[in-house]
RNA sequence: GGCGAGUUGGCGGAGUGGUUACGCAGCGGAUUGCAAAUCCGUGUACAGGAGUUCGAUUCUCCUACUCGCCUCCA
């Protein structure tokens, strides 16, 4: 059987996965807020843990893998946007919903296999919150339900936190309602323009990191017990699951906070047995940020132009856990790989079964390291494996069975492809009869309207760079 | 101030207690009328200091620098 590793934040060391249940692995990963475009930041996390499904469907096999991203649609940002906009909340979430997974699908992520909303969860998060101030870890001030952080011991453990170090380094804002200043929000209380639900505690809404513990208990334990879906050996960790993902600027506080929520009210010692954290993104070697102009979103790539292949190439060349940068270079670079890569698997027709190279999943297998991966898949494409190399892309997300549109379309319109057409056949004549200065003359022309010639085989071939410019090429119509 | 991650050749980026990363760029060659593409070959590295060791880029400590989180940003 393959050995998984993977880097666990909890011990901070690379361990051996062990499955609570190897016929049921679960795995939850934080989703986004819905108020806006995802930018591209937020795609490294959804391809970093896609592919680690990706691999466990492969390990397990696709019918024994749980995997769990929620949707968060009911928060202080949405409300704010519905305020500017003056558009309807559940307008502006599901079309942004949407948004996301299209973008993220044209990045090559499967969509898991529950995509909660918060808002359909909101009883399970009362009753969550119940059982909290029933067993003493949370209470009721004005309105609000807070946690009590002193009632968790191992409070701070995930990101090696104490609570007197983060109140004596806190820039919280200390509400008076606090018991203690680090206790943090379950319910809130809404006014009359606030999304808000029926509560013990007034009219409400729950506070961002109760969802994720509701919701994963719900579809990670509840509902595969009520379906009879759990083995004995995972009955033996009640609420327990396997592995919980997310951005490391997650890690505190909200991953420190469902940890609490959920231990103390499931009453267990842990909420998952290994928690996985990507590194974040920036743009240009800085940090990608709204004021420095580097901000921009997973669609605006897709519309300039990217392929969706090539920004996952990108993300998968840098390992999960250290920053990664993304450059126009790096760009390029991928898109190079990419073709050459598509062209060679094109000329092969195995079947994308489970037989895949070892270098590959080995590599994958060693806490997720794709930069290696691809490096195999390099030795795969210089060797002249043209079948392994479509499995290895196959199960790194790269490929999906058909060779995507990009690599085959040069990008011209009808008429632009006549006109070039005529062009060639005119510099064909020129070469047949040996006129070289004239031949090169008109791939001068061309390459400066933009248009790369290359004389291969019988027909030359073209394709469209960045400046094409179709006034210039009507310019050298004429100049012929 | 607290916690954490990192510093590898021109660039990107893995990995290892003693041996080739790999990719891009560069250089040389093949091929081509010339380019492009393709193929073959090839040089350059492990932030600094101390320690452990027969031997460290790889382990330990210190220093410098970079970055992230501590603010409901993935």
């Amino acid at each position: 059987m393959t050995t998984l590793k993977l880097h666990n934040t909890k011990t901070r060391k690379r361990e051996v996965f062990e499955p609570i249940d190897r016929d049921n692995v679960r795995m939850y990963v934080c989703g986004p807020t819905v108020y806006d475009r995802a930018h591209l930041g937020n795609a490294r996390p959804v391809i970093v843990f896609d592919v680690l499904y990706r691999l466990l469907r492969h390990i397990y096999r696709a019918d024994h893998v749980t995997y769990v991203r929620n949707f968060t649609d009911v928060d202080d940002k949405i409300n704010a946007r519905s305020a500017d906009s003056g558009r309807p909340i559940a307008e502006i979430t599901q079309e942004t919903t949407q948004w996301f997974l299209d973008d993220m699908a044209a990045v090559g992520a499967l969509e898991p296999d529950h995509m909660p909303r918060a808002t359909a969860y909101i009883p399970q998060m009362v009753t969550m919150i119940e059982d909290l101030i029933a067993k003493g870890h949370a209470y009721a001030a004005e309105g609000h339900v807070l946690f009590a952080v002193e009632s968790y011991k191992d409070y701070g453990a995930l990101s090696g936190r104490s609570v007197d170090d983060m109140i004596a380094g806190a820039r919280v804002e200390v509400a008076p309602y606090k018991r203690n200043p680090m206790d943090f929000v379950l319910w809130k209380p809404s006014d009359a323009d606030t999304p808000g639900w029926e509560s013990p505690w007034g009219r409400g809404r729950p506070g961002w990191h109760i969802e994720c513990s509701a919701m994963a208990d719900e579809l990670l334990w509840e509902k595969p017990l009520a379906e009879d879906r759990l083995s004995e050996s995972a009955k033996e960790r009640p609420h327990v699951f396997d592995i919980h993902g997310g951005g490391n600027d997650l890690m505190f506080p909200h991953h420190e906070n469902e940890i609490a929520q959920s231990c103390c009210a499931n009453e267990t010692d842990s909420m998952a047995n290994y928690w996985l954290h990507n590194e974040m993104l920036q743009v240009e070697g800085k940090k990608m940020s709204k004021s420095l102009g580097n901000f921009f979103t997973v669609r605006d790539l897709l519309d300039q132009g990217v392929p969706g292949e090539v920004i996952r190439f990108v993300m998968l060349s840098t390992h999960y856990r250290k920053p990664m940068d993304w450059t126009q270079k790096k760009r390029e670079e991928a898109e190079t790989t990419l073709k050459k890569w598509y062209r060679q698997i094109g000329l092969s027709t195995a079947v994308l079964d489970n037989d895949v190279h070892s270098g590959t999943t080995n590599a994958l297998t060693e806490d997720l390291n794709t930069p290696e991966a691809l490096t195999n898949c390099h030795a795969l494409s210089n060797g002249g494996d043209y079948s392994q190399l479509r499995k290895s892309l196959y199960l790194l997300g790269l490929f999906d069975g058909n060779i995507p549109d990009w690599v085959k379309v040069k990008g011209f319109s009808d008429a632009e492809t006549g006109l070039i057409r005529h062009f060639l056949n005119r510099r064909e004549n020129a070469r047949a009869s040996r006129d070289f200065q004239l031949a090169d003359k008109m791939r001068d022309g061309l390459a400066d309207a933009g248009v790369l010639v290359k004389d291969t085989g019988a027909e030359p071939e073209f394709e469209r760079l960045s400046n094409f410019n179709v006034n210039k090429l009507d310019e050298l119509w004429g100049d012929v």
